[in-house]
DNA sequence: TGACAATATCAGAAAAATTTGATATGTTGT
DNA sequence: ACAACATATCAAATTTTTCTGATATTGTCA
């Protein structure tokens, strides 16, 4: 089930907010993917880091938390891992914030 | 305007989310209210305390905490203190959450 | 396979949030 | 005004998070 302290612990930090809202701005990835023109959804660590001035353990670290919250999904293409909002579970989460705290 | 990250911060601590589902499920209060026959919303201090077991300044403390984010209103009753859930910002947060971060 | 690039994990340092007891402020009724 | 009760604030101790540099792991390509 939904863990919406944990979801809402993740998107209380405002680094990961803002990692939050350059991935759901972001249209396409950076780097060369095979039988692709270039265009996938998400964003590699390289991007977030370059978008954000973070070194790479910083990015990484944050990134576990969200993936963990399960706010982001990610996803391995080539030598690169990209990430992306998973809908469903923002999706759910404002459902049961509404749920739980409005009568 | 509304702040995002404050309030998912505010939500993102299990003894404050459980003070919010206390909030969100009262029907009325416990002290005595001058002119009613005792049924008013939202609950006292000493309500909080009694359900969580948490001494008064740590109610305090988290109370605060969610007023600043604008998710509980408080209201002067005699020489309690009520709170009950700003269902406005819960609204406005679920949107803004969904806006800023769906695509 | 080896060399290299990308990401993950770890341990310690630094910063931030929480908890507590003590004390201060505010409110009501006498 | 005073006494009694309710809530707020403060400072210090504790706990939790975040950040960083170092090292480990994983994946790609020659």
């Amino acid at each position: 089930m939904i863990d919406t302290v944990k979801i809402s612990r993740a998107l209380g930090d405002p680094v990961r907010y803002k990692i939050m809202l350059l991935l759901a701005n972001s249209e396409s990835g950076c780097c060369p993917q095979p039988g692709t023109n270039g265009a996938l959804p998400g964003l590699c660590n390289c991007e977030i880091m370059a978008h954000t001035g973070m070194i790479q353990s910083r990015v990484s670290y944050h990134m576990k938390e969200l993936t963990e919250a399960g706010l982001v999904t990610e996803e391995q293409r080539g030598k690169w891992k990209y990430y992306y909002i998973n809908t469903a579970t923002l999706k759910d989460y404002a459902g049961k914030i509404k749920a739980d705290l409005l009568r």
